[in-house]
DNA sequence: CTGAAAGCGCTTACAG
DNA sequence: CTGAAAGCGCTTACAG
């Protein structure tokens, strides 16, 4: 069967392919019943239903879905809810969703980004409460766990709205699907990096943190405790120090941090302001440069990374994070199965040598 | 405009999104000339043609391709054209094939795939050679790039056929689009890993080839060189030996290798037989554990890396390549633009910590 | 509980 | 060179 040749039978898979038609006319019904069986709506005798059921498995039919959305005129209308920060990697992740904004139109869909106050979880939890399934088939959140949130996603769900949760999972709440990265694993590998790169040298690591109540900062700095427990017992990793999400006093704890610890031999910075990391670096003045492992890969990491202040960079796909957002949820709409390995988001590490050429 | 409440005028945004009737209506011409000239159809008066495009900025229409595809009964028919090694890379990169294959039908989408043997020029070119514009709407090739192969290329873009090549690039001919990494940078990120991982000791190190004539091997392992020699001058890489394709005769050629280099520290496989490799190791009984670097994860390498045998893997997601290679031929079919942000392939680093979880 | 007919946004013969 | 009409595979009021 090479269709791909001049010589074979023109087009020869072309034939069957099952339609709507083809399933009616089998099971001796409408167009119309047709529908409401393949879309599980109510009004149909099971007598009927079983026909249609019957022809359709004979028939071997798959649902054109292109052709449903044309017909139904649904657009699909996604709302991201993401924290205010002002840092780069939300700056990243709102590119990577103006990107499927882009070309959303192409495929019926309309995306939004909200902005709330992270630390506002009542303005957060009245925000959700406010999505009109009428007007919303499915929500993307970014943001802390609280039993508010929780609470509020549980609603949503009950209104029949799916709900992913993205980068930092919601896993009490009962939402549909977690778009990120295995934080425990990433700070394994940030553990290891730094471990390997140190080659055998003794000496503490300055641990930096964002906060220490956001889930995914707890599980890297977890996973990193771990790895050097058990494979590096000549590294001391020293109680985290939090920079907040402000890149002064990320500076200020840093530095504080180096000069009490000046045979600090690195740093790990496992979500903090990367920028504030460096001047604390540049101001301490050390013998010698400590090693830099960060997390998520922006121009400032970026940058450092080129400047050989930072040695790698231990990240997540923003784009893909947003695709995958998307499609998660368009699948949840159609109730059509995720693929999973697709669905999969990886743990990437960056160093200067496979820098992506461009943004 | 916040449509995602109750209180908002409900689908306010859905108003105009102008269709080619409003087009032919503004325009005061019929469907089928808007379609002939959305379309570059000939045997329209420029000054109609005029009046459309007046009209399609002036309500700044987008074609909805769903819709256009569906109307054409249009299933886009791809061919992948890969060589007949046995090996797991081929082997996962045709899993990736097979992934897309299988939602395929979703987007009236068929694609077939053709193994040939890699050092018959002479079957490859006629392979392409038989393939018919009526029958293929887009070629992926992952082939070595030989003057006959060119040519074969430059006839199917002639007969109107979009080629990407696939993994190997083909740069001298005039294929449409390259999807795959830059490999000068793979082995740049292998020899920074190797280095660092060294940590300072000084010593040779063996570098294992598959063959010294195919294009990614020569451009990685020049990457490996360049990096090497500015950076660890304390290293020094051997002259590459060849393992083929083939896991015994790698294993012969390593272990005479390491035999003849007792003190070597590392071993960089360039796209070798990380097995044979592993054996060879075993065999020599080196008096300490080599480090070794390989490329390509697979079931083989991702088991090594667990087993503490591999210290990293420089890959690409075989899964990616697909999906990309789809995107893009079903772009230059299109004929809308390819987005080079989201089919920019990354060169991955995994060591055993953020190995993927999933096949 | 079921069906006939119109329509989604586009394309395709067929006339003229 | 241009247009009227039918159709792609599905869904949606509207009748009955």
């Amino acid at each position: 069967m090479k269709w791909w040749t001049k010589l074979s039978n023109p087009r020869l898979t072309d034939v069957a392919k099952p339609t709507v038609n083809d399933i009616a006319r089998v099971a001796g019904v409408s167009l119309a019943t047709v529908d409401r069986v393949l879309n599980d709506r109510p009004g149909v005798r099971s007598v009927t239903i079983n026909k249609v059921h019957e022809a359709i498995d004979k028939l071997g039919y798959v649902r054109d879905t292109a052709a449903a959305n044309l017909a139904r005129q649904k657009t699909y209308r996604f709302v991201f809810v993401l924290p205010d920060w002002k840092g780069q990697f939300l700056a990243s992740l709102e590119r990577g969703i103006a990107e499927i904004i882009v070309s959303a139109p192409q495929n019926r869909t309309e995306v939004r980004t909200i902005r709330v106050p992270n630390h506002d979880h009542t303005q957060l939890a009245a925000t959700l409460a406010e999505l009109d399934p009428a007007q919303v088939d499915g929500l993307a959140i970014m943001a802390k766990e609280t039993p508010l949130v929780r609470d509020a996603i549980a609603d949503l769900r009950k209104r029949g709205i799916p709900v992913v949760s993205l980068v930092s999972d919601q896993p009490n709440s009962d939402r549909d699907h977690f778009v990120g990265i295995d934080n425990v694993a990433a700070g394994r590998t940030a553990g290891t990096l730094l471990g390997r790169f140190a080659g055998g040298q003794k000496g503490k690591v300055v641990v930096v943190i964002t906060n220490k109540q956001s889930r995914d900062m707890i599980e890297r700095r977890h996973g990193f405790d771990q790895v050097v427990g058990a494979n590096y017992p000549h590294l001391e990793p020293l109680p985290s120090v939090e920079g907040q999400e402000d890149p002064a006093h990320t500076e200020r704890v840093t530095l504080r941090a180096l000069q009490q610890n000046p045979d600090a031999i690195g740093i790990y910075s496992v979500g903090a302001s990367v920028q504030g990391i460096a001047r604390a670096i540049a101001a301490a003045r050390l013998p010698k440069r400590p090693i830099l492992i960060d997390h998520e890969l922006t121009e400032n990491s970026a940058a450092l990374l080129r400047a050989g202040v930072v040695d790698a960079v231990i990240t997540q796909n923003t784009g893909h994070l947003a695709r995958s957002a998307l499609r998660v949820l368009r699948a949840k709409c159609d109730k059509t199965p995720v693929i999973k390995s697709q669905e999969n988001i990886r743990i990437d590490i960056v160093i200067r040598e496979n820098l992506p050429s461009m943004k």
